[in-house]
DNA sequence: TATAAACACGACGTTAACGTCATGTTTGGA
DNA sequence: TCCAAACATGACGTTAACGTCGTGTTTATA
């Protein structure tokens, strides 16, 4: 709930380690949190919301990569203006493939209900002897 | 059209390379094929068949370790009887991780279409100024 | 039969996404 | 103030799925 932590709670709140962190900082999947000279990082509730949404998108198949192009679209404060149209570009890619994963998992879907049913009645008919 | 193919042949048909046969080879996902003294690999028409089922499945997103598990259910001939009721537990933790996925990617397609949606209004009415 | 083309096999290289030390500095509580 | 806990940084390790090289043997063709 505070807006100024240090790595372990901000790690721990978000579900993973500090190790991931400071990899997504240097990879520019968040933002950096230096403070002062000391050398310690602090981070914002929202790159809590950050870490969670990139969990989100690597669970749906998207590499560091992909997710890099569109995480900000998530965080977007309505300000930042420019030739931003290329995310635009970007987005409809995603979309597409996103069409074309879906259709492929539901003929695999499909693919493996079938075989299934063909196991499950090879089955009973094995049982018959 | 043969089936009795080297190494070469089968790779240029089933659009891999010879290095990818071996490997699959090796982690068991195609069927080895020796003949005679010489040293020399022979493949079947079959092998091309599940060189290419293989490839679609990686693009589903499934991995090799789990292609695995699954392919020999797509040239499985009616006649090699056994346990394999546990091949039937795994076609089903497949499907459901499907229905997952699925899930996930639909969602991740509507978050999509509102980014697009919000970001194309957004540049609309920058544009009015 | 002589060779170039094809094949076999071992070993090291590569990318992604971190894990796991090792070592040195900073912070927070008794 | 002192010291354990937390943090920073660099470096080497790891898994998956092959790529690339080097070297040595087999096959096919002139």
């Amino acid at each position: 709930m505070k807006d100024r932590m240090r790595i372990g709670d901000l790690s721990e709140r978000a579900g993973v380690t500090q190790r991931t962190v400071r990899y997504y900082e240097k990879m520019g999947l968040i933002p950096p949190g230096e403070r002062e000279g000391n050398g310690q990082h602090y981070y914002t509730e929202e790159t809590v919301a950050r870490l969670r949404k990139i969990d989100q998108l690597k669970k749906l198949g998207l590499s560091l990569e992909e997710i890099r192009d569109v995480i900000d679209l998530y965080f977007m404060d309505p300000s930042g203006v420019q030739p931003k149209q290329k995310v635009l570009g970007i987005l409809r890619q995603h979309l597409s493939e996103a069409d074309r994963k879906i259709e492929g998992l539901q003929q695999f879907r499909t693919d493996l209900l079938t075989n299934i049913e063909r196991f499950e009645q090879w089955l009973k008919d094995a049982e018959q002897l």
